[in-house]
DNA sequence: TCTGGGGTCCTAGTGCCC
DNA sequence: TCTGGGGCACTAGGACCC
Protein backbone atom coordinates (compact mmCIF):
# COMPACT_ATOMS: atom_id res chain seq x y z
CA UNK A 1 0.00 0.00 0.00
CA UNK A 2 1.63 3.48 -0.66
CA UNK A 3 2.17 6.00 2.08
CA UNK A 4 0.91 8.89 0.88
CA UNK A 5 -2.51 10.28 1.06
CA UNK A 6 -3.01 10.46 -2.85
CA UNK A 7 -6.09 8.59 -4.07
CA UNK A 8 -8.97 10.96 -3.56
CA UNK A 9 -12.60 9.87 -3.32
CA UNK A 10 -15.09 12.40 -4.58
CA UNK A 11 -18.65 12.33 -3.92
CA UNK A 12 -21.27 14.90 -4.78
CA UNK A 13 -23.28 16.45 -1.85
CA UNK A 14 -27.34 15.31 -2.56
CA UNK A 15 -26.53 15.28 -6.27
CA UNK A 16 -29.79 15.05 -7.92
CA UNK A 17 -31.14 17.27 -5.19
CA UNK A 18 -28.50 19.72 -5.55
CA UNK A 19 -28.34 20.01 -9.46
CA UNK A 20 -32.67 20.61 -8.96
CA UNK A 21 -31.77 23.58 -6.38
CA UNK A 22 -29.64 25.20 -8.52
CA UNK A 23 -30.93 25.24 -11.70
CA UNK A 24 -34.43 26.51 -9.86
CA UNK A 25 -34.05 29.39 -7.46
CA UNK A 26 -36.79 29.01 -5.88
CA UNK A 27 -36.28 25.81 -4.76
CA UNK A 28 -33.15 27.20 -2.69
CA UNK A 29 -33.19 26.33 1.11
CA UNK A 30 -35.60 24.24 0.54
CA UNK A 31 -36.42 20.03 1.27
CA UNK A 32 -36.66 19.09 -2.45
CA UNK A 33 -37.62 15.23 -2.72
CA UNK A 34 -36.20 13.43 -5.90
CA UNK A 35 -37.36 9.93 -7.53
CA UNK A 36 -40.31 7.78 -8.41
CA UNK A 37 -43.78 9.48 -8.07
CA UNK A 38 -45.82 6.83 -8.80
CA UNK A 39 -47.83 4.73 -6.20
CA UNK A 40 -44.75 2.69 -5.87
CA UNK A 41 -41.78 5.11 -6.27
CA UNK A 42 -38.78 5.42 -3.60
CA UNK A 43 -36.51 8.73 -2.93
CA UNK A 44 -33.55 8.89 -5.25
CA UNK A 45 -32.34 11.46 -3.16
CA UNK A 46 -33.08 14.23 -1.18
CA UNK A 47 -31.48 17.98 -0.15
CA UNK A 48 -30.31 18.30 3.39
CA UNK A 49 -32.99 20.19 4.14
CA UNK A 50 -35.04 17.05 3.25
CA UNK A 51 -33.04 14.77 5.88
CA UNK A 52 -33.99 16.86 8.41
CA UNK A 53 -37.53 15.39 8.30
CA UNK A 54 -35.96 12.13 8.40
CA UNK A 55 -36.23 11.57 4.53
CA UNK A 56 -33.04 9.64 3.10
CA UNK A 57 -32.16 7.60 -0.14
CA UNK A 58 -34.51 4.31 -0.86
CA UNK A 59 -37.64 4.96 1.28
CA UNK A 60 -40.40 4.71 -0.20
CA UNK A 61 -41.82 8.13 -1.72
CA UNK A 62 -45.49 7.40 0.66
CA UNK A 63 -43.62 7.44 3.81
CA UNK A 64 -41.25 10.49 2.61
CA UNK A 65 -44.52 12.31 1.72
CA UNK A 66 -45.82 11.88 5.13
CA UNK A 67 -42.58 13.12 6.61
CA UNK A 68 -42.08 15.91 4.83
CA UNK A 69 -45.35 17.21 3.63
CA UNK A 70 -44.50 20.55 1.51
CA UNK A 71 -41.28 19.09 0.22
CA UNK A 72 -41.09 19.89 -3.70
CA UNK A 73 -41.34 16.41 -5.12
CA UNK A 74 -39.65 16.25 -8.72
CA UNK A 75 -38.65 12.76 -11.17
CA UNK A 76 -35.24 12.47 -12.04
CA UNK A 77 -33.32 14.30 -15.16
CA UNK A 78 -30.89 11.55 -15.72
CA UNK A 79 -30.07 13.38 -18.80
CA UNK A 80 -29.10 16.90 -17.55
CA UNK A 81 -27.78 15.05 -14.44
CA UNK A 82 -25.54 12.87 -17.04
CA UNK A 83 -24.36 16.27 -18.36
CA UNK A 84 -23.20 17.41 -15.15
CA UNK A 85 -21.53 14.68 -14.58
CA UNK A 86 -19.10 14.84 -17.20
CA UNK A 87 -18.03 18.76 -16.50
CA UNK A 88 -17.14 17.08 -13.05
CA UNK A 89 -15.31 14.01 -14.54
CA UNK A 90 -13.34 16.53 -16.90
CA UNK A 91 -12.15 18.31 -14.03
CA UNK A 92 -10.96 14.90 -12.26
CA UNK A 93 -9.29 14.27 -15.82
CA UNK A 94 -7.67 17.26 -15.98
CA UNK A 95 -6.16 15.67 -12.36
CA UNK A 96 -5.03 12.41 -13.62
CA UNK A 97 -5.61 9.76 -16.49
CA UNK A 98 -6.70 7.60 -13.32
CA UNK A 99 -10.15 8.26 -13.22
CA UNK A 100 -12.72 5.61 -11.59
CA UNK A 101 -16.22 7.05 -12.34
CA UNK A 102 -18.36 4.88 -9.47
CA UNK A 103 -21.44 6.40 -10.50
CA UNK A 104 -23.01 9.43 -11.91
CA UNK A 105 -21.98 11.62 -8.55
CA UNK A 106 -18.92 9.36 -6.93
CA UNK A 107 -15.28 8.92 -8.67
CA UNK A 108 -11.95 7.70 -7.36
CA UNK A 109 -8.82 9.59 -8.50
CA UNK A 110 -5.47 8.63 -8.58
CA UNK A 111 -3.55 11.79 -7.81
CA UNK A 112 -0.24 10.35 -7.54
CA UNK A 113 -0.78 8.66 -11.24
CA UNK A 114 -1.29 11.84 -12.80
CA UNK A 115 1.86 13.65 -11.04
CA UNK A 116 -0.72 15.87 -9.33
CA UNK A 117 0.52 15.27 -5.50
CA UNK A 118 3.21 13.22 -3.66
CA UNK A 119 2.62 14.11 -0.61
CA UNK A 120 -0.03 15.47 1.91
CA UNK A 121 0.71 18.77 1.03
CA UNK A 122 0.39 18.66 -2.02
CA UNK A 123 -3.08 16.56 -2.38
CA UNK A 124 -4.70 18.50 -0.15
CA UNK A 125 -4.02 21.74 -2.19
CA UNK A 126 -4.93 19.51 -5.37
CA UNK A 127 -8.49 18.25 -2.82
CA UNK A 128 -8.94 21.97 -2.16
CA UNK A 129 -8.23 23.66 -5.91
CA UNK A 130 -10.68 21.00 -6.76
CA UNK A 131 -13.90 21.69 -5.25
CA UNK A 132 -12.93 24.92 -5.96
CA UNK A 133 -13.26 24.48 -9.56
CA UNK A 134 -16.52 22.26 -9.01
CA UNK A 135 -18.14 24.91 -7.67
CA UNK A 136 -16.93 27.77 -10.40
CA UNK A 137 -17.85 25.14 -13.18
CA UNK A 138 -21.25 24.49 -11.74
CA UNK A 139 -22.65 26.01 -8.95
CA UNK A 140 -22.76 22.71 -6.69
CA UNK A 141 -20.45 21.30 -4.18
CA UNK A 142 -18.87 17.94 -3.48
CA UNK A 143 -16.90 16.38 -0.96
CA UNK A 144 -13.39 14.94 -0.82
CA UNK A 145 -11.67 12.27 1.22
CA UNK A 146 -7.82 11.79 0.61
CA UNK A 147 -6.02 8.62 1.45
CA UNK A 148 -3.36 6.10 0.78
CA UNK A 149 -6.04 3.78 -0.37
CA UNK A 150 -9.71 3.41 -2.33
CA UNK A 151 -11.65 1.89 1.29
CA UNK A 152 -10.19 5.20 3.58
CA UNK A 153 -10.32 7.95 0.69
CA UNK A 154 -14.22 6.73 0.37
CA UNK A 155 -14.28 6.58 4.49
CA UNK A 156 -12.91 10.05 4.61
CA UNK A 157 -15.13 11.60 1.91
CA UNK A 158 -18.43 10.15 3.78
CA UNK A 159 -16.85 11.89 6.83
CA UNK A 160 -16.53 15.46 4.66
CA UNK A 161 -19.86 15.36 4.14
CA UNK A 162 -21.40 17.72 3.02
CA UNK A 163 -19.29 20.77 1.22
CA UNK A 164 -15.92 19.58 3.14
CA UNK A 165 -12.60 17.86 3.06
CA UNK A 166 -11.15 14.85 4.95
CA UNK A 167 -7.42 13.86 4.77
CA UNK A 168 -6.85 10.57 6.75
CA UNK A 169 -2.83 10.77 7.66
CA UNK A 170 -0.75 7.54 6.83
CA UNK A 171 -0.40 5.35 9.82
CA UNK A 172 -3.62 6.57 11.62
CA UNK A 173 -6.02 4.48 9.75
CA UNK A 174 -6.68 1.72 11.94
CA UNK A 175 -6.70 4.21 15.27
CA UNK A 176 -9.64 5.82 13.62
CA UNK A 177 -11.26 2.69 11.97
CA UNK A 178 -11.19 0.72 14.78
CA UNK A 179 -14.30 2.14 17.16
CA UNK A 180 -16.23 2.80 14.16
CA UNK A 181 -19.57 0.19 13.36
CA UNK A 182 -18.81 -2.40 11.12
CA UNK A 183 -21.59 -0.63 8.52
CA UNK A 184 -18.66 1.62 7.71
CA UNK A 185 -16.74 -0.70 5.67
CA UNK A 186 -17.92 -1.31 2.02
CA UNK A 187 -19.57 -4.39 1.44
CA UNK A 188 -21.23 -4.36 5.08
CA UNK A 189 -25.01 -4.02 4.61
CA UNK A 190 -28.02 -4.55 6.51
CA UNK A 191 -27.86 -8.62 6.02
CA UNK A 192 -24.26 -8.96 6.65
CA UNK A 193 -24.45 -6.49 9.49
CA UNK A 194 -27.06 -8.62 11.14
CA UNK A 195 -24.61 -12.00 10.51
CA UNK A 196 -21.73 -9.93 12.58
CA UNK A 197 -23.78 -8.60 15.32
CA UNK A 198 -25.34 -11.83 15.97
CA UNK A 199 -21.86 -13.15 16.31
CA UNK A 200 -21.30 -10.41 18.87
CA UNK A 201 -19.21 -8.75 16.59
CA UNK A 202 -20.12 -4.40 16.43
CA UNK A 203 -17.13 -2.65 15.82
CA UNK A 204 -14.46 -3.00 12.71
CA UNK A 205 -11.89 -3.50 15.68
CA UNK A 206 -14.39 -6.43 16.99
CA UNK A 207 -13.53 -7.90 13.51
CA UNK A 208 -10.05 -7.83 13.26
CA UNK A 209 -9.76 -9.38 17.08
CA UNK A 210 -12.37 -11.70 16.09
CA UNK A 211 -9.54 -13.40 13.78
CA UNK A 212 -9.40 -14.33 9.63
CA UNK A 213 -10.57 -17.96 10.34
CA UNK A 214 -13.85 -16.88 12.22
CA UNK A 215 -15.03 -14.71 9.32
CA UNK A 216 -14.35 -17.08 7.12
CA UNK A 217 -16.54 -19.43 8.77
CA UNK A 218 -18.72 -17.01 9.33
CA UNK A 219 -19.32 -15.54 6.10
CA UNK A 220 -17.72 -17.55 3.17
CA UNK A 221 -14.48 -17.09 1.91
CA UNK A 222 -14.09 -13.99 -0.49
CA UNK A 223 -16.55 -11.70 1.89
CA UNK A 224 -14.17 -13.08 5.16
CA UNK A 225 -11.15 -12.85 3.86
CA UNK A 226 -11.63 -9.25 2.71
CA UNK A 227 -13.56 -8.08 5.41
CA UNK A 228 -10.82 -8.81 7.55
CA UNK A 229 -8.34 -7.39 5.53
CA UNK A 230 -10.14 -4.41 5.31
CA UNK A 231 -10.69 -4.21 9.02
CA UNK A 232 -7.17 -3.67 9.68
CA UNK A 233 -7.38 -1.67 6.70
CA UNK A 234 -5.59 -3.26 4.22
CA UNK A 235 -6.93 -2.36 0.89
CA UNK A 236 -4.26 -1.97 -1.83
CA UNK A 237 -7.03 -2.10 -4.74
CA UNK A 238 -5.84 0.05 -7.66
CA UNK A 239 -7.62 2.96 -9.40
CA UNK A 240 -8.95 1.36 -12.63
CA UNK A 241 -10.34 4.18 -15.51
CA UNK A 242 -11.38 1.68 -18.16
CA UNK A 243 -14.04 -1.01 -17.02
CA UNK A 244 -16.08 -2.67 -19.32
CA UNK A 245 -20.05 -3.85 -18.60
CA UNK A 246 -20.53 -6.88 -17.49
CA UNK A 247 -24.55 -7.04 -18.01
CA UNK A 248 -27.17 -5.04 -19.39
CA UNK A 249 -30.39 -5.27 -18.29
CA UNK A 250 -34.04 -3.35 -18.18
CA UNK A 251 -36.75 -3.60 -16.03
CA UNK A 252 -40.12 -2.01 -14.98
CA UNK A 253 -42.22 -1.99 -11.77
CA UNK A 254 -45.62 -1.45 -12.38
CA UNK A 255 -48.11 0.60 -10.39
CA UNK A 256 -50.24 -2.32 -10.05
CA UNK A 257 -49.57 -6.04 -10.12
CA UNK A 258 -50.41 -7.45 -13.32
CA UNK A 259 -52.27 -10.60 -13.35
CA UNK A 260 -53.31 -10.98 -17.42
CA UNK A 261 -50.82 -14.04 -18.71
CA UNK A 262 -51.12 -11.77 -21.90
CA UNK A 263 -50.30 -9.07 -20.51
CA UNK A 264 -47.36 -10.57 -18.72
CA UNK A 265 -46.00 -11.95 -21.97
CA UNK A 266 -46.47 -8.03 -24.16
CA UNK A 267 -44.71 -6.83 -21.12
CA UNK A 268 -41.73 -9.03 -21.48
CA UNK A 269 -41.42 -8.28 -25.37
CA UNK A 270 -41.33 -4.61 -24.96
CA UNK A 271 -38.43 -4.91 -21.83
CA UNK A 272 -36.77 -7.23 -24.46
CA UNK A 273 -36.73 -4.75 -27.39
CA UNK A 274 -35.84 -2.12 -25.08
CA UNK A 275 -32.72 -3.98 -23.51
CA UNK A 276 -31.78 -4.75 -27.08
CA UNK A 277 -32.15 -1.41 -28.35
CA UNK A 278 -29.57 -0.51 -24.95
CA UNK A 279 -27.17 -3.35 -25.93
CA UNK A 280 -27.02 -1.87 -30.08
CA UNK A 281 -26.37 1.65 -28.57
CA UNK A 282 -23.39 0.40 -26.49
CA UNK A 283 -22.02 -1.35 -29.90
CA UNK A 284 -22.37 -5.28 -27.83
CA UNK A 285 -24.09 -8.09 -27.97
CA UNK A 286 -25.04 -11.15 -25.54
CA UNK A 287 -25.15 -14.63 -24.92
CA UNK A 288 -27.52 -14.95 -21.57
CA UNK A 289 -30.69 -13.74 -21.59
CA UNK A 290 -31.93 -12.98 -18.57
CA UNK A 291 -35.55 -12.99 -17.34
CA UNK A 292 -36.37 -11.49 -13.97
CA UNK A 293 -39.89 -11.36 -12.00
CA UNK A 294 -41.33 -9.72 -8.61
CA UNK A 295 -44.07 -11.17 -7.17
CA UNK A 296 -47.22 -9.63 -6.43
CA UNK A 297 -45.08 -11.09 -2.41
CA UNK A 298 -42.14 -9.28 -3.33
CA UNK A 299 -40.89 -12.60 -3.80
CA UNK A 300 -38.00 -12.07 -6.62
CA UNK A 301 -36.81 -14.89 -8.98
CA UNK A 302 -34.48 -14.78 -12.38
CA UNK A 303 -34.67 -17.69 -14.85
CA UNK A 304 -31.63 -17.37 -17.75
CA UNK A 305 -30.85 -19.54 -21.29
CA UNK A 306 -27.43 -19.32 -22.56
CA UNK A 307 -27.59 -18.96 -26.75
CA UNK A 308 -24.73 -20.74 -28.49
CA UNK A 309 -23.17 -17.78 -29.37
CA UNK A 310 -24.05 -13.78 -28.80
CA UNK A 311 -26.51 -11.98 -30.27
CA UNK A 312 -28.39 -8.58 -30.24
CA UNK A 313 -31.17 -9.78 -32.49
CA UNK A 314 -34.54 -8.42 -30.64
CA UNK A 315 -36.44 -11.59 -32.15
CA UNK A 316 -33.65 -13.72 -31.09
CA UNK A 317 -34.10 -12.21 -27.29
CA UNK A 318 -37.85 -12.07 -27.44
CA UNK A 319 -38.34 -15.60 -28.47
CA UNK A 320 -35.33 -16.56 -25.10
CA UNK A 321 -37.60 -13.91 -23.15
CA UNK A 322 -40.85 -15.57 -24.11
CA UNK A 323 -39.49 -19.25 -23.29
CA UNK A 324 -37.94 -18.41 -19.90
CA UNK A 325 -41.95 -16.89 -19.26
CA UNK A 326 -43.30 -20.18 -19.99
CA UNK A 327 -40.95 -21.49 -16.81
CA UNK A 328 -42.54 -19.04 -14.27
CA UNK A 329 -45.85 -19.18 -12.32
CA UNK A 330 -47.06 -15.71 -12.57
CA UNK A 331 -50.56 -16.33 -10.60
CA UNK A 332 -51.03 -13.93 -7.73
CA UNK A 333 -49.80 -11.36 -10.25
CA UNK A 334 -46.60 -9.66 -10.96
CA UNK A 335 -45.15 -6.17 -9.45
CA UNK A 336 -41.94 -6.34 -11.41
CA UNK A 337 -40.46 -7.56 -14.92
CA UNK A 338 -37.12 -7.55 -16.31
CA UNK A 339 -34.95 -8.74 -19.18
CA UNK A 340 -31.42 -8.78 -19.22
CA UNK A 341 -28.32 -9.70 -21.13
CA UNK A 342 -24.95 -10.62 -19.78
CA UNK A 343 -21.97 -12.52 -21.43
CA UNK A 344 -21.55 -9.76 -23.71
CA UNK A 345 -18.90 -9.36 -26.08
CA UNK A 346 -18.54 -6.69 -28.86
CA UNK A 347 -19.95 -7.64 -32.60
CA UNK A 348 -19.07 -10.99 -33.34
CA UNK A 349 -18.68 -12.09 -37.11
CA UNK A 350 -21.96 -13.92 -37.22
CA UNK A 351 -24.10 -11.49 -35.49
CA UNK A 352 -22.80 -8.92 -38.48
CA UNK A 353 -23.89 -11.83 -41.53
CA UNK A 354 -27.11 -11.85 -39.45
CA UNK A 355 -27.75 -8.21 -39.06
CA UNK A 356 -27.48 -7.58 -42.33
CA UNK A 357 -29.31 -10.61 -43.53
CA UNK A 358 -32.45 -9.22 -40.93
CA UNK A 359 -31.99 -5.42 -42.48
CA UNK A 360 -32.24 -6.71 -46.40
CA UNK A 361 -35.04 -8.86 -45.16
CA UNK A 362 -37.07 -6.16 -43.02
CA UNK A 363 -35.36 -2.52 -44.00
CA UNK A 364 -33.09 -2.02 -40.72
CA UNK A 365 -34.40 -1.05 -37.57
CA UNK A 366 -38.07 -1.53 -38.07
CA UNK A 367 -38.20 -4.35 -36.36
CA UNK A 368 -38.08 -2.74 -32.63
CA UNK A 369 -39.58 0.71 -33.70
CA UNK A 370 -43.03 -0.60 -31.91
CA UNK A 371 -41.95 1.01 -28.77
CA UNK A 372 -41.58 4.55 -30.17
CA UNK A 373 -44.89 4.35 -31.25
CA UNK A 374 -46.23 3.62 -27.70
CA UNK A 375 -43.83 6.46 -26.63
CA UNK A 376 -45.90 8.41 -28.89
CA UNK A 377 -49.29 7.28 -27.94
CA UNK A 378 -48.50 8.01 -23.68
CA UNK A 379 -51.31 10.26 -22.24
CA UNK A 380 -50.48 13.83 -22.49
CA UNK A 381 -50.14 14.43 -18.71
CA UNK A 382 -46.93 12.46 -18.92
CA UNK A 383 -45.15 15.09 -21.15
CA UNK A 384 -45.56 17.34 -18.48
CA UNK A 385 -43.40 15.86 -15.66
CA UNK A 386 -42.79 17.61 -12.26
CA UNK A 387 -39.55 19.35 -12.52
CA UNK A 388 -38.95 19.07 -16.17
CA UNK A 389 -38.24 22.09 -18.22
CA UNK A 390 -40.49 24.39 -20.34
CA UNK A 391 -40.57 27.48 -22.28
CA UNK A 392 -43.54 29.50 -22.73
CA UNK A 393 -44.40 31.79 -25.88
CA UNK A 394 -44.92 35.10 -23.61
CA UNK A 395 -43.48 33.81 -20.20
CA UNK A 396 -40.62 32.17 -21.17
CA UNK A 397 -38.38 29.79 -19.33
CA UNK A 398 -39.33 27.80 -16.34
CA UNK A 399 -40.30 24.29 -14.74
CA UNK A 400 -43.23 21.98 -14.26
CA UNK A 401 -43.87 22.20 -10.83
CA UNK A 402 -47.28 20.20 -10.92
CA UNK A 403 -50.01 18.91 -13.27
CA UNK A 404 -53.24 17.40 -13.54
CA UNK A 405 -57.10 17.55 -13.94
CA UNK A 406 -56.16 18.87 -17.38
CA UNK A 407 -53.61 22.19 -16.33
CA UNK A 408 -50.60 22.32 -15.27
CA UNK A 409 -48.61 24.59 -13.16
CA UNK A 410 -45.15 26.15 -13.94
CA UNK A 411 -43.00 28.54 -12.14
CA UNK A 412 -40.79 30.99 -14.46
CA UNK A 413 -37.56 31.31 -13.37
CA UNK A 414 -34.07 30.42 -14.49
CA UNK A 415 -31.03 29.15 -12.91
CA UNK A 416 -29.75 33.07 -12.65
CA UNK A 417 -32.92 34.74 -11.99
CA UNK A 418 -34.59 35.53 -8.67
CA UNK A 419 -37.66 33.30 -7.44
CA UNK A 420 -40.14 33.53 -10.31
CA UNK A 421 -43.61 33.66 -10.43
CA UNK A 422 -46.12 30.40 -10.99
CA UNK A 423 -48.70 30.57 -13.24
CA UNK A 424 -51.05 27.81 -14.19
CA UNK A 425 -52.11 26.62 -17.78
CA UNK A 426 -54.33 24.13 -19.77
CA UNK A 427 -52.19 21.24 -20.22
CA UNK A 428 -52.63 21.43 -24.44
CA UNK A 429 -52.05 25.41 -24.05
CA UNK A 430 -49.71 25.72 -27.33
CA UNK A 431 -47.81 28.56 -26.25
CA UNK A 432 -46.42 25.97 -24.01
CA UNK A 433 -43.35 23.03 -25.31
CA UNK A 434 -40.74 20.93 -23.65
CA UNK A 435 -37.63 22.64 -23.08
CA UNK A 436 -34.20 21.41 -22.72
CA UNK A 437 -32.40 22.43 -19.24
CA UNK A 438 -30.66 25.48 -19.11
CA UNK A 439 -26.51 25.66 -17.57
CA UNK A 440 -26.36 26.15 -14.02
CA UNK A 441 -23.83 28.76 -14.22
CA UNK A 442 -23.52 30.82 -17.07
CA UNK A 443 -21.01 31.22 -19.59
CA UNK A 444 -18.46 33.93 -18.65
CA UNK A 445 -16.04 34.79 -21.75
CA UNK A 446 -12.62 32.99 -21.92
CA UNK A 447 -10.00 34.28 -19.48
CA UNK A 448 -7.29 36.06 -21.50
CA UNK A 449 -3.94 34.18 -21.83
C1' DT B 1 -46.11 2.01 4.74
C1' DC B 2 -44.51 -1.26 1.65
C1' DT B 3 -40.27 -1.37 -0.63
C1' DG B 4 -36.86 1.76 -8.07
C1' DG B 5 -33.50 0.80 -11.55
C1' DG B 6 -29.09 -0.40 -13.06
C1' DG B 7 -25.42 -2.71 -12.00
C1' DT B 8 -21.37 -6.03 -9.64
C1' DC B 9 -19.78 -9.90 -7.18
C1' DC B 10 -20.15 -14.23 -4.67
C1' DT B 11 -21.92 -18.87 -3.47
C1' DA B 12 -23.79 -23.23 -4.15
C1' DG B 13 -25.67 -26.95 -6.76
C1' DT B 14 -25.51 -29.64 -10.92
C1' DG B 15 -23.91 -31.69 -15.03
C1' DC B 16 -20.24 -32.69 -18.06
C1' DC B 17 -15.58 -33.83 -19.49
C1' DC B 18 -11.17 -35.65 -18.80
C1' DT C 1 -14.56 -50.92 -16.09
C1' DC C 2 -15.17 -48.46 -11.90
C1' DT C 3 -14.35 -44.58 -9.05
C1' DG C 4 -12.76 -40.16 -7.70
C1' DG C 5 -11.72 -35.66 -8.32
C1' DG C 6 -10.48 -31.29 -10.60
C1' DG C 7 -12.05 -27.85 -13.58
C1' DC C 8 -15.39 -25.59 -16.11
C1' DA C 9 -19.93 -23.92 -17.66
C1' DC C 10 -24.36 -23.00 -16.46
C1' DT C 11 -28.18 -21.70 -13.40
C1' DA C 12 -30.43 -19.48 -9.45
C1' DG C 13 -30.36 -16.71 -5.68
C1' DG C 14 -28.71 -13.25 -2.58
C1' DA C 15 -26.04 -9.25 -0.82
C1' DC C 16 -24.49 -4.98 -1.82
C1' DC C 17 -23.68 -0.45 -4.11
C1' DC C 18 -25.32 4.23 -5.76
Amino acid sequence: MRTAPTILHLDMDAFFASVEQASKPSLRGKAVIVGGLGPRGVVATCSYEARVFGVHSAMPMAQARRLAPNAAYLVPRFGFYRTISEQVMGLLRALSPLVEPLSLDEAFVDLEAGGTAWDRQSARLAGIKLRADIRAGTGLTGSVGLAASKMLAKIASEQAKPDGLVLIEPGTERALLGPMPVRTLPGVGPATGDHLRRAGITTVDEIAEAGEDELVRLLGKAHGHALYAMALARDDRPVVAEREAKSVSVEDTYDVDIHDRVRVGLEVQRLADRCVRRLRGAGLSGRTIVLKVRRYDFSTLTRSETLRGPTDDPAVVREAAARLLESVDTTGGVRLLGVGVTGLADYTQEDLFAQAAGERAEGGEDDIAEEAETEEAEPVERRWAAGHDVRHAEYGHGWVQGSGLGRVTVRFETPDSEPGRVRTFRIDDPALEPAEPLPLVARRPEPQG
